[in-house]
DNA sequence: ACCAGCTCCTGCTTGC
DNA sequence: TGCAAGCAGGAGCTGG
């Protein structure tokens, strides 16, 4: 599922294949994808527009056309595939952009629990997809105390703060359950019982891990794809995700990773190393 | 504050 | 082999 990670590998996939280009034409086969926004708006507003780079915050895309900005949510199976016109169409095409030069821009989503929004630039701060998206989790201004910050007033599970987006977005279920593996604390523990010294292991686990998922180009279980159609390869580096039943990777640590489910999500975890 | 439980949706896996 | 139920989950919602 697209996390900070295949969501920065997509920004950078999309801004590198279709930066300064004009659309041609807008086609919407799934307007009920379409978020507070209609397929006209979607034609009038971007037509003849060229993007001029691609932004992100947590998991939403920008997609900058200057006057309007076009915000993608990729939900759980959202793709967005940069390709020429003669390239076969993915399975479940949503919205496409055609541009000038024969490329273009598929939104696909098999589940359709992913999302698109126009909005008007100065505006942006309106926008219904950035509603309870709080700062970028991999922005600069993260980190432990930051994070230590963020506990405040709540005594719910860390795990289950960690998939807020509301404090700081871009963690999903992958890569929060990694992050607290890496920095050896139990996704059990309440946020108001973290120490200082556990907050700043977790903030710096977070960065690293993200940044790791980033340079493998993200995680494919499925259906994720790069806009260039290749799978991630930061699969075979998860130590706990999807690995019930298996030996924990840590070296010496003979624990073996267990699931469990929080906020009606899974959560997997070596009892053994975490502990803290 | 925060959880359970539900919804959206489709495709894969499991069980009979 | 075939069918149906179960399950996966990001995020928003309601009710407790």
């Amino acid at each position: 599922m697209p996390e900070l990670p295949e969501v920065e590998v997509v920004r950078r996939g999309v801004a590198r294949a279709l930066k300064g280009k004009t659309v041609r034409r807008v086609t919407v086969l799934r307007p009920q994808m379409l978020v507070h926004t209609s397929p006209r708006q979607l034609q009038r507003r971007l037509k003849g527009r060229a993007l001029r780079r691609v932004r992100r915050r947590g998991k939403v895309l920008m997609l900058d056309f200057g006057d309007h900005m076009l915000l993608v949510h990729l939900g759980m199976t959202g793709l967005l595939l940069a390709q020429s016109r003669a390239d076969p169409l993915p399975s479940h095409p949503r919205v496409i952009l055609d541009f000038e030069d024969n490329s273009r821009l598929v939104f696909d989503d098999t589940r359709t629990f992913g999302g698109v929004e126009l909005v008007q630039t100065d505006r942006l701060a309106d926008a219904h997809m950035l509603r309870n998206v709080g700062p970028d989790v991999y922005a600069n201004s993260f980190d432990g105390a930051a994070l230590l910050r963020s506990f405040e007033g709540h005594r719910r599970d860390i795990k289950t703060h960690l998939l807020d987006q509301t404090h700081f977005s871009g963690l999903g279920n992958i890569y929060a359950c990694e992050a607290l593996h890496r920095a050896r604390i139990s996704p059990r523990k309440r946020c108001h019982r973290i120490t200082p010294e556990q907050a700043r292991r977790l903030g710096q686990a977070i960065r690293r891990v993200l940044r790791a998922g980033i340079e493998a180009g993200g995680t494919t279980f499925s259906d994720y794809r790069t806009p260039e159609g290749r799978e991630g390869q930061f699969r075979r580096m998860l130590r706990v995700y999807g690995r019930e039943g298996r030996r924990c990777k840590r070296p010496g640590c003979p624990g073996t990773i267990r699931r469990i489910v929080q906020a009606q999500r899974s959560t997997f975890y070596c009892p053994a190393c975490q502990r803290g």
